[in-house]
DNA sequence: CCCCATTGTGCAACTAGTTGCACAATGGGG
DNA sequence: CCCCATTGTGCAACTAGTTGCACAATGGGG
């Protein structure tokens, strides 16, 4: 879906093969649009084939290619239409917040642990974006490029805050429950198959009918 | 990949038929595990024939069901185990925030209005969040399932708010810019955004042929 | 009473993303 | 100098999610 504008980005700010591009995406665009390398090789033919990007003419005579690639005027033309389009935001898929909802009626025992995980992982990426902002935003700069790019690592930064703060909140709420388990899971045979029926009573983001 | 488990969860929480899960999912678990009718029902036959739920028996002969079905001890075992699973977190993928950096190669000129449109989203969204709690989470209620619930609602608000601060700040940003155009600023001498982004001054902004 | 809009259930084809390889070129260590 | 670990490029099969229908049952308005 948006992957090739992605890649017509990145090669729009350097021309680049598909490793560099690979490279590119674990480091920076990648931030907020993750891919593979399979799937930049297959989406770089792709946008060869359709004539938005071309290979640079390199000497090397084909194998063991280390092929680059820079954006033709159509392909910025695309970018161009993308970029100014009205688009709808993607319905939201949280894994982690499904879990805590399971939790709730089949028991909190075992999520801790990988909610600390969860925390210490946003920890380490919410340094790393504050470690790039100190070197590559130090004050003065401010050219509309560097304005734009400021603001996106910005939203990094305070989307991992969220994490941050949410996960600790979250850790403490969980010590303070009564005992490892959440939900009264009055594991009454098929009757327990039910039960959050019960004691669901409007409780939670699900009003009664 | 999580699907099957949110539906689990619903279930669990609710015996119901494919309809009422769909109603459901778009009023509460769907918050952050959206998912189509379409897709429901097939899971639904699916964690039928894997014996994870079972149709609850109904007179009703054949067509035009209404079927509802029940979680089956394996099935909530299933989720358990699910639950209590280290998961890694997904790779990030946010449009918006991607094409806020093609708009910084390629011009901003268009983009500001669905800026606009998606901070209204997401305000409106934000307005539906507090509207809940405020109706779901009165102060008092505090048995561990509400708990939960409720830490998973304030997850999405803080988020919403986390959007609707960020947009809002963006389009200030905007407003502050040269004029419509962010690119073509023709600063060459510009190492090292984030990647080296913008050091090539506009090298294959206009191809030779 | 019958028509047709609405509600409910579902299949099929497609698109996007992931996983698991395959294999060529390169280059430093034995 | 040659072997094999590493780097770089890529295909194929699979899984998850989306889109576009199809069609049965229901129920209120003409």
């Amino acid at each position: 879906m948006s992957l090739p504008h992605a890649i017509l980005t990145a090669l729009l700010e350097k021309p680049s093969s598909g490793l560099e591009l690979t490279r590119r995406f674990d480091k920076s665009i990648g931030y907020f649009w993750s891919a593979t390398h399979q799937q930049i090789y297959r989406e770089l033919g792709k946008l060869e084939a359709d004539g938005l990007i071309r290979a640079l003419p390199a000497e090397q005579p084909a194998r063991g290619q280390k092929k680059s690639y820079e954006v033709l005027p159509a392909g910025r033309a695309e970018l161009e239409r993308w970029t100014s389009a009205t688009q709808d935001p993607k319905p939201m898929r949280d894994t982690l917040l499904l879990r805590l909802r399971a939790a709730a009626v089949v028991g909190t025992a075992g999520i801790e642990a990988d909610l600390r995980r969860h925390l210490e992982l946003h920890e380490r990426q919410l340094t790393e974006y504050r470690e790039i902002e100190r070197r590559d935003f130090p004050p003065g700069r401010d050219s509309p490029q560097d304005r734009l790019h400021h603001l996106i690592l910005r939203a990094g930064i305070d989307l991992e805050t969220f994490w941050t703060r949410w996960l600790a909140h979250a850790l403490e709420e969980f010590a303070a429950l009564p005992d490892g388990r959440a939900a009264d899971t009055g594991d009454a045979g098929d009757a327990g198959v039910t039960d959050g029926a019960a004691s669901n009573g409007g409780a939670g983001t699900t009003p009664p009918r």
